[in-house]
DNA sequence: GCCTTATGCTCAC
DNA sequence: TGAGCCTAAGGCT
């Protein structure tokens, strides 16, 4: 359930575990990844991630990608694997380390847990560094398959620049994202989630984005000014690199918090995502959220200076989202 | 157990 | 623009 923070997060560990070697790649208990076999054996050079998209490049030349769209993620693991369930896809494994191990019940070294902070999970279990990682299995992904070289290239052309793939200072790129937001009449809600136009926002980030820059999401993109699109991907840059090392996604200035609390505790994370019928850490008014192409946007009317044709727009307290789309 | 929701995207019409 | 795909968790009965 990944924005870019946790693709790039998860690039960065798995190539501490597997780049450089030989690794086994297998299909699900399903075989739904048949294409498995073409990468399987061969050295993994290195992962890629670009926006929401992973790449593993292979020595002969294929990539195998991964995307995680909502639902999909990881479970890593050390040592033998066990009992793959049946709704897992695929499998990648350093190679000579042992047979598949599907006699194993419970599975008590996996977890997802982030680099070297606390433990993501109330269970108790502690997080290992990524290079003693064994494996990983996935499921859920939107996709999982192999693509040449050509066919990743192609991707990468059509993805717009992406926040966490630039060095701090060398950000030449953005002027490529700004021009074709300013070019566009759509809301700048529904462009800062086009992937096209920057890619690795996902909804978290473009409501919580939006707020804290004090933006109409309504906004066209066309009447959107450079300082403001400059700000907004330079903040996307740093939240988006504090969510890859503590697989949380904190948006709230310690100073807003009702609490004042440093680190942010549950609930004071964000300003607007998911705190509909909420009132405002800043103004106290309540937070309104719509279906906007398909996706719950989350604002604040009165930091956000939404009109009254606009708050009167959001969806009901208490109706469902579901027959909000049905209308 | 059913219903709803969720950090996403593609394709057909 | 809507349907479809993917999985899990939480709230409700």
């Amino acid at each position: 359930m990944p924005e870019g923070n946790e693709i790039h997060r998860w690039a960065a560990r798995h190539n501490a575990a597997f780049a450089g070697r030989k690794v086994n790649v297998l299909p699900g208990p399903n075989h739904r990844f048949r294409d498995a076999h073409l990468v399987d054996g061969k050295k993994m050079v290195q992962v890629h991630a670009v926006g929401k998209h992973l790449g593993y490049e292979f020595a002969n030349g294929l990539y195998l990608h991964i995307h995680l769209g909502r639902f999909g993620d990881f479970t890593e693991g050390l040592g033998p694997l066990v009992e793959p369930k049946g709704t897992l896809r695929a499998v990648m494994q350093r190679a000579g380390s042992g047979k598949v191990s599907r006699s194993v019940k419970g599975n008590a070294h996996a977890l997802t847990g982030p680099y070297n902070g606390p433990p993501s999970k109330d269970d108790g279990t502690q997080p290992f560094p990524a290079e003693d990682v064994d494996w990983w299995e996935l499921r859920g992904p939107t996709d999982c398959s192999i693509y040449d070289s050509d066919k990743w290239q192609a991707l990468l052309n059509r993805l717009g620049p992406d926040p966490l793939a630039h060095e701090p200072g060398g950000h030449d790129e953005p002027s490529r994202a700004i021009d074709a937001i300013l070019a566009k009449k759509t809301s700048i809600a529904e462009l800062l989630m086009d992937q096209e136009m920057i890619s690795g926002i996902g909804n978290i980030y473009r409501a919580e984005l939006l707020f804290r820059h004090r933006v109409n999401p309504f906004t066209p993109g066309d009447a959107m000014d450079t300082k403001t699109l400059k700000a907004i991907w330079k903040d996307a840059a740093v939240l988006m690199k504090a969510g890859m090392v503590d697989r949380r996604i904190v948006c709230t200035k310690k100073s807003d918090r009702p609490s004042k609390q440093e680190p942010a505790l549950r609930g004071e994370e964000h300003y607007v995502y998911r705190r509909h019928g909420k009132p405002c850490f800043v103004c106290g008014e309540t937070i309104l959220r719509k279906d906007v192409a398909g996706r719950t946007l989350y604002w604040c009317p009165k930091d956000q200076h939404t009109t009254k044709e606009q708050t009167a727009s959001a969806l009901k307290p208490g109706v469902s989202l579901r027959s909000q789309r049905v209308k």
